[in-house]
DNA sequence: CTGAAAGCGCTAACAT
DNA sequence: ATGTTAGCGCTTTCAG
C-alpha cells in the first residue's frame, strides 16, 4: 500500500488511525490503495506494536444455555459493526475458572464483557489486568455494567398474580454466586415485609429444567397458588412436574418464569414471563465496552423488563370453584 | 525468563515449541522459570514471528440457536483443553457474509470450524487462505468434515412411524441452503420410492417454530397421520398449532422431531426426535481441526443418531378407534 | 546443543 | 503534513 501509493508505511498508519492528522490529498490517494489492495492491516503486528487488536472477549457461565448464548449474539453482531472480532471464553459457574478466563484472555484483548460472573469484583479488575471491562448482570462500583432491573422484575411479577387476586405466593430463589439472584432475594423480602399478599420463600434451589420440577413438592405444600420462578427454564420444570403429577396449570397453580426465553412460547400453556431484553442487554455491553476502550467514563445501565402475559396464569382455585358449583 | 534462566531467548523459544532439540538440564532450568515467573508466551508475537496462534475460529450461521450453540460450546472446550482460544463468528444463513467472515477470521487464527456452510465448497477453500478448515454437517471432497448420518436419522424415524403402524407420513424438508438438508431430501425420495408406506414430502419450508406452525393445514390436507420435521424446533411449531386447533398428539397427529434438543424435552407431550448427539459433533470438529493443524490427513466423521422415543408419536387413529367403540 | 542476529508488520515518538 | 527510526516479543535461520 505504502508503494503504490507513493507514501512511507508510517503514513499508512495514520491514515487508519490517526486520519485527521492526513492532508487531504494524501489521505484520498492511500484510501484507493487500500480499496484497490483489499488491504487489511495485520491484528498481530497491531497488537505488538501496541495499537489495538480489535478483539473483545466475552465471557459466559454457559453458551449452551440460551439466556447467554443471546446476548453474546448481541455483543458480538454490535462489535461486529466496529470491526472487532470477539473471543468467546466459559467460566462453568466456577470462580476460579472465571479468573482464569479472563487472564487470559485479557492478553489478547481490547476488553472484556464478563456475563454474571461469580468471583470478587476485586479479583476480577485485577485478572483483567488494566484491560477495560464491563459486567452483565453484576453491578461494582467502578466498573461499567448492565443489568436487568430486579426491582421491576419483582414488582411486575407480583402485582400480576395479586391483581389474579393471588395471594399466597412462593418466591423461587437462583444461585448464591449469582448477584442477580441476591439482589432479587433482598428485594423480594422487602416486598414481602410490605405487601398485603403472603410471600413464601424456597431456597436454596437450581435454575434448571430438573431442578423445577424437584420444586413442585415444595410448592403444592406451602399451600401457594402461585409462583414466580427464578427463571423461565426453571419455571417449565415446574410446569412439566405439575402436568405430571395432574395439576392443571393454571387452574390449580399459576407460573411466571423470568427472561423470556424463546422457549417459554414453545411450552403448553404458554408460560407467562417477566421478559427481559437480552439483545439490548447484549448490545448495550458491547456498547458500554467500546465506549469505555475509546477513554469514555464508565457507567451503569438498567434494564427494564416487560410482563408477558401469557397461558400459565390466572386467577387462583378456579378449578375449585368450578367443582363446588353444582 | 531467559535472564533467570540464564539462557537467551531463543533457547526459551525452543523449550516451548520443541523441547526435544534441548538438553535435559537446560530445558528443567527453563521450565522452572517458565513456573515460577508464570510466564505465557505473546500470542501477537508469535503469530508475527511466523509461529502459530494457538487460536481457532468457530464460525456458525446462529449462535442463539441450541443447535450451534452446544456445538460451539463442545468444540470450544475441546480447543481449551489444548490451550486454544475461540474466535467465534457468525454467518446469519448468507453466503457472502460466510465468505467475509472466513476470508476475515482466517488472518487470525490457526484453523477454522465452519458449520453449515452456505457457500460453494470452492468458494469457502479460497476464503481460508491455506488454513486448515473443517465442516461440520456438509461433506466435501479434500475438506474434513462431521456431519450426523441423514440415512439413519430419516430409516430411524420412519422405521419407528412405521412400526406403530402409520403408512402415510408426511416429511419436511429444510432449507435448500444446507446441505444437509439437500441430502436428507435425496434419501426421503429413495425411501419413498422402496417402502410400503407413503411418504408425503412438504417444501419449501422454514425450519423455526412458526415455520413448523404454519405447515399444520398443509399437513392435515395431506392426510397424513404422522409428520417428521426438518429439526425440533419445526416440530415444536407443529405441536402448538395442532394444540391451538384442537387436535390431539399423538392421538390424531404423531410428530417426530430431529437433534434431540433440550428444549423438546420440556415440550407438553415430550417430543419423540431423533436425537444427534451435538456435543460429539463439536468435540471431533475440534479434534479434526487440531489435527489437520498438526499435520494429520483429512477424515470425514459421521455422527450416528439415536431415537428419542417420548411423548409425541403413539399409534394412528387412535382416537378415532375409541370414538367408534361403543 | 545453544548463542547470535535478523525480521515478522505495525505504531509511536521524533525529526524535518 | 510527512518521512524516519526504533522497537513490540517472538521464531528462525545460521554459526559456533
Amino acid at each position: 500500500v505504502a508503494a503504490i501509493a507513493g507514501v512511507h508505511s508510517g503514513t499508512v498508519s495514520r491514515v487508519l488511525t490517526r486520519p485527521e492528522l492526513v492532508g487531504a490529498e494524501t489521505l484520498q490517494r492511500v484510501q484507493d490503495a487500500i480499496e484497490t489492495l483489499q488491504y487489511v492491516p495485520n491484528r498481530a503486528a497491531r497488537q505488538l506494536a501496541g495499537g489495538s487488536t480489535s478483539t473483545i472477549a466475552v465471557l459466559v457461565p454457559d453458551i449452551a444455555n440460551p439466556f447467554f448464548s443471546i446476548i453474546v449474539q448481541a455483543a458480538r453482531r454490535h462489535a461486529g459493526t466496529v470491526g472487532s472480532l470477539v473471543l468467546l471464553g466459559e467460566a462453568d459457574l466456577d470462580p476460579t475458572t472465571e479468573l482464569d478466563a479472563v487472564d487470559h484472555l485479557a492478553r489478547h484483548v481490547d476488553g472484556l464483557i464478563v456475563c454474571s460472573p461469580t468471583s470478587p469484583t476485586t479479583a476480577l479488575a485485577h485478572a483483567a489486568r488494566g484491560r477495560p471491562m464491563v459486567l452483565v448482570n453484576r453491578r461494582a462500583r467502578g466498573i461499567p455494567s448492565v443489568a436487568a432491573n430486579q426491582g421491576a422484575i419483582v414488582a411486575l411479577a407480583i402485582d400480576h398474580l395479586v391483581s389474579l387476586q393471588h395471594d399466597r405466593i412462593a418466591v423461587v430463589s437462583g444461585p448464591a454466586r449469582y448477584w442477580s439472584s441476591l439482589r432479587r432475594d433482598r428485594i423480594v423480602e422487602r416486598q414481602a415485609a410490605r405487601g398485603p399478599e403472603k410471600l413464601i420463600r424456597i431456597t436454596p434451589a437450581i435454575p434448571t429444567f430438573a431442578g423445577g420440577s424437584a420444586l413442585l413438592s415444595r410448592i403444592r405444600e406451602s399451600g401457594v397458588t402461585a409462583v414466580l420462578a427464578f427463571n423461565d427454564i426453571q419455571a417449565l420444570g415446574i410446569l412439566a412436574a405439575a402436568s405430571a403429577a395432574g395439576h392443571a396449570v393454571p387452574d390449580d397453580l399459576s407460573v411466571v418464569g423470568v427472561d423470556g426465553l424463546p422457549t417459554g412460547a414453545m411450552a403448553s400453556p404458554l408460560l407467562t414471563s417477566v421478559g427481559v431484553d437480552l439483545e439490548a442487554m447484549g448490545q448495550t455491553a458491547a456498547d458500554l465496552l467500546l465506549a469505555r476502550i475509546a477513554g469514555g467514563t464508565p457507567a451503569d445501565v438498567e434494564i427494564d423488563p416487560v410482563l408477558l402475559t401469557r397461558g400459565s396464569t390466572a386467577g387462583p382455585g378456579r378449578q375449585r370453584q368450578e367443582k363446588s358449583a353444582p
